[in-house]
DNA sequence: AATCCGTGGTA
DNA sequence: TTACCAAGGAT
């Protein structure tokens, strides 16, 4: 039992968390929170925009490069909007998930051809976009139109999952389904530029995967799993799922100060990226090097090539294996460079193929592991002189 | 509803 | 070295 001096004030009468969230949340985003990353600052829904869709599954520190580099190319919606697709992919590429730099491209299309060059403000009009999903498009509302839009990025999640002891996997439709009608319950009546950061600072600093700084944060004495020492647990993690195996034989086609590339449909893996020549092994278990495989090598190559004879492959030669691993499967590479018998061998290309130059490669939207092998043919293997 | 879609940092 | 996953969206 305690005595009248340490009764607190109002013993039961403490206001409920989610009446006095908000206003805490803005209050320590002020003091705390981030304030100079390069898409702050604005109210340029273009920025904003980009920011957003390439903050997507992919960190901070990832992002800031590839957005100036991506300002410094494409200021305006209508200069994006003007660029050819692979212009757009090369400035992309290494960031991965391609298909919001397609779905990008085309959002600034119809921004441009639909809404007069300036994005919509509501969240509605926003979600009709291309690569514009119901967060997304809370956010961009938010930071650009002081829109009253509630975001659930993966920050958001777990601080909800924590400060409220959300139980289950928060990729399931029952939790997001909670989540999203406790976000959009917790919004304040105005500040949502502030608030909206706020909720992703503090997921992104405090309240992050590995170990939270309890210590520091406005909900210390409030959260559900700080209280249980949930904190390492919450939010449930992923199911795991065995992951498949994949092998490639991809071709390093040189005629000549020229490489042959193709580029990769949009649906798929790499889409709309320029990649090599490759073909599947007929099991994964295939002799690495022997004659009937180098026979099908040369014989794709020179077709690749559309070359009539695969006499014309002078030479075949086995460069380092590499092992890609991406987040639902892991890839095997085998890349082989095959020399043309001389620069006449290369013809018009078609049907998706392409010579790039030596000294244009650089600049192609490449997938990171093919850019990694065509990086690693010294002069004298490859005769590239390739610096990037 | 479940699956697909990249890459690099971090523990 | 392996495992996990980040300012999610489309199908």
């Amino acid at each position: 039992m305690s005595d009248a001096s340490e009764t607190p004030i109002r013993p039961t009468m403490t206001a409920p968390l989610t009446d006095t969230f908000a206003a805490r949340l803005i209050a320590w985003q002020a003091e705390h929170g981030r304030h100079d990353l390069p898409w702050q600052n604005t109210r340029d829904a273009y920025r904003i925009w980009l920011s957003e869709i390439m903050l997507q599954q992919t960190q901070v520190a990832t992002v800031i490069p590839y957005y100036e580099r991506f300002l410094v190319r494409f200021p305006t919606v209508d200069a994006l909007a003007a660029a050819p697709q692979d212009d757009v992919m090369a400035l992309w590429a290494g960031l991965g998930y391609y298909s919001r730099a397609r779905n990008l491209h085309r959002c600034a299309q119809a921004v441009v051809s639909q809404h007069g060059g300036t994005f919509p403000a509501s969240v509605e009009a926003l979600a009709e976009l291309p690569g514009i999903g119901r967060s997304t498009a809370a956010a961009i509302a938010a930071f650009a139109y002081d829109a009253h839009a509630a975001i659930l990025d993966g920050n958001v999640k777990r601080v909800l999952a924590r400060v409220f002891g959300i139980d289950g996997f928060p990729g399931t439709p029952k939790v997001e389904r909670e989540m999203w009608a406790l976000a959009e319950a917790l919004l304040p009546d105005d500040h949502l530029p502030a608030y909206t950061q706020g909720m992703m600072d503090l997921g992104a600093t405090l309240c992050g995967r590995g170990k939270p700084r309890c210590g520091e944060c406005p909900f210390e004495t409030d959260c559900a799993a700080h209280a249980t020492g949930r904190e390492r647990t919450l939010p449930a993690p992923k199911p795991k799922k065995a992951q498949p195996v994949r092998f490639v034989d991809v071709l390093v086609v040189r005629a000549g100060a020229h490489v042959l590339f193709e580029k990769r449909p949009d649906s798929g893996i790499w889409g709309g990226l320029w990649s090599l020549p490759e073909l599947t092994p007929p099991q994964d278990d295939a002799p690495a090097d022997d004659a009937a495989l180098r026979a099908r090598l040369t014989e794709h190559a020179a077709c690749a090539a559309q070359l009539a004879r695969a006499a014309d492959v002078a030479a075949l030669a086995p460069l380092r294996p590499l092992t890609h691993v991406f987040t639902h499967f892991k890839l095997h590479l085998r890349p082989w460079l095959v020399t043309m018998a001389d620069d006449t061998a290369r013809r018009g290309a078609a049907g998706g193929m392409a010579w790039f130059a030596d000294d244009a490669i650089g600049a192609a939207g490449l997938p990171s592991p093919i850019r990694r092998i065509v990086d690693a043919l010294s002069p004298a293997d490859g005769q590239l002189a390739l610096t990037t």
